[in-house]
DNA sequence: TATGAATGAGGGTTCATTCAT
DNA sequence: GATGAATGAACCCTCATTCAT
């Protein structure tokens, strides 16, 4: 169990919950048998277990690996002085890498499809959003502090930016809707950088 | 199958349903047992037989019967005349409501988790999400042509509102997390509201 | 789980628990597979969990039923008065029957198979053992008080009369040996009560 | 397989055995697992396999190792002019100290819950028992032709004498309860043996 | 000699579905 | 209509055994 294993064992262990990510997400947990996970990484049912102990370790073990909190976060702290005007566009951009990655892409499939049945997968849910938002309102406590932004509730406005970006992204883990998927990320950040600029601008600059 | 049945055959079938639906939300298309749902629905697990060809159809008929686009609706082609000061608040509670009701929010459960999984039920999301969409996008429209509001792309326009406020309703959706309930639902819109308004607020119509 | 069965559902519960019965003696606990045990009571494998939380749950019912501590005694405690040549033969002849019941026989086997590996059994065992020895040796304290058997501890005569005899009963739950299955039950009885009576007549003070 | 091996070869394969017999034990024959048995050997599981065929092959080498035959036996033959007054405690102390030996402890609850499945494990069982049966028989026999003891069936005296003390033995291999372990050996030796003397002492010695 | 990764048959169990009553 | 006993395929998992290293 807490043995020490070699590095081929971590290898091969890794080799096992990256076939298993696509079938998870594409079947869900329940769904997924494990005949799936071992024909998808070509190996016996049996192997599965000489490497996690069950069927749920091997997917919570795949959130762990696939799910590095640490990626989704960006430097905000040390930003403040970079305005909102240069700073939200580096946001999406860092988000639109994050959501870029095909791995990341399948293990939220996985995260809100669980998040519905089990409660644990809503906290990881919730810690991964919280984990953005909490950076970013305190950046845009420290703009509204220097004047850059009109005074107002950061974790609302946080909260609203973001989640109005969210859905951009969702749509692609989601169904495919032609009609939505016409924009592309560059037009979308900057639709929404402006309208977020405009709303939040300082109350009125307006001098005599 | 496809025969005519009696008031009674329909009241039986529904009673079946509305038993089923928080069942298959909690535990989702295949966690849910057909005796579960036999035992919420007070029936022995074959009489499901007698109104279901089997699992998947009640599951659909589920769907069918409590996602109404029709609810999903605001007669919005009629309120063109209403500024977008009205209307919005307006919206937005016709939201709070649609989404307070308890089978709605069931519905939305399991089509969210089910999306995941099958296609098809990302139709039915993104139908849903049309039906709100694109009348709101014509609303916007009008608007811009009436001069209330800048000159923009509506249908982005409409996205990013509705996604904004989308978040805070899915939270409900999802886990809890303490920090981000503590807003009641009239502030968030207030906020939310506001925001919009000075973001698309007409370009400048002062000037002597 | 608590709820009242039908008496039919009783029926079918003894059914199962009969066909398993041999099918344990024979193989053991772990030995037996519910297909083993299906084709015994001519049912499918799945009828088992039916009736049964699980092959454990079904396993110890067998027990709880055919291993009725009840059988396993004598009203000795209203036997006080019969003197000991009489009463020796009736308990070896009761014994006799118990052992005699088909039944019986593999529930013994299974219990002294299963006494090897789980603690569980052995109190079983033991309980069965004291259900038998310990009213034998109130009767023989009643004995010895009377006069009419020697002085000595009767727990211990008890055991010793009571395992001397053991070994004949045990002989035909383990393998059989041609040369000492030439006895018949009633010379035995006759031999050891003989013996016993001879071991612990009384002192025979008798004066001159 | 049959080839002669090396000495190494004999140690390294006893030391496995040695390992295993806890083991099973402990577990059964069908319980115990080969990983049970390398991690008690200190050894890879694969190693079994190359010094037994397989588990079966491991278990009878077992039981013929560690149930040699000879050790359970006295030289009755030669004591015939010993009379039962001192030969019968010194049988109970042999006995005592073959079960004293915890491996001879080990094997016996092996065999027995082994008997109960398969009749080969039987006939060793009862191969041991004659083994202690006959020559005892014999003993008795000649004692009673001496006129040391009454006329009877010597097998029927000794399997009753050897199955008294018998239970004792047994009960420690079985589950432990506490009222039946207040005796130590040699009181049981005693009190065994006296009955015994007293019930088969030779007919009427006296008269003048 | 020794390892332990790898296999796959088979075990206990679940559950959608059928059907006699 | 309604029941729930009955079925059997398929699930997750175990483990004796093999084999490349």
């Amino acid at each position: 169990m807490s043995k020490p294993q070699s590095a081929e064992w971590h290898e091969r262990r890794r080799q096992i919950m990256a076939a298993a990510l696509p079938v998870f997400a594409e079947k869900g947990f329940k769904g997924a048998t494990n005949r799936d996970i071992a024909e998808a990484a070509h190996i016996a049912p049996g192997l599965i277990y000489h490497y996690f102990a069950n069927k749920e370790e091997l997917f919570t073990a795949i959130l762990d690996e696939f799910l590095p909190l640490d990626r989704v976060s960006l430097p905000l702290e040390t930003m403040t002085n970079v305005p909102p005007q240069q700073l939200l566009p580096l946001l999406l951009q860092g988000l639109n890498v994050i959501f870029q990655e095909p791995r990341f892409f399948l293990v939220m499939r996985i995260l809100v499809a669980e998040t519905m049945h089990t409660p644990e997968a809503g906290q990881r849910f919730n810690a991964i959003f919280k984990r953005l938002l909490d950076p970013f309102a305190a950046y845009l406590r420290a703009q509204i502090a220097a004047g850059r932004l009109r005074a107002g509730d950061p974790l609302l406005m946080a909260q609203m930016f973001l989640s109005s970006v969210a859905i951009f992204f969702l749509r692609r883990i989601i169904g495919q809707d032609p009609t939505l998927q016409g924009y592309d990320p560059d037009a979308m950040a900057h639709f929404v950088t402006d309208a977020f600029l405009r709303a939040f601008a300082p109350e009125n600059n307006s001098s005599p």
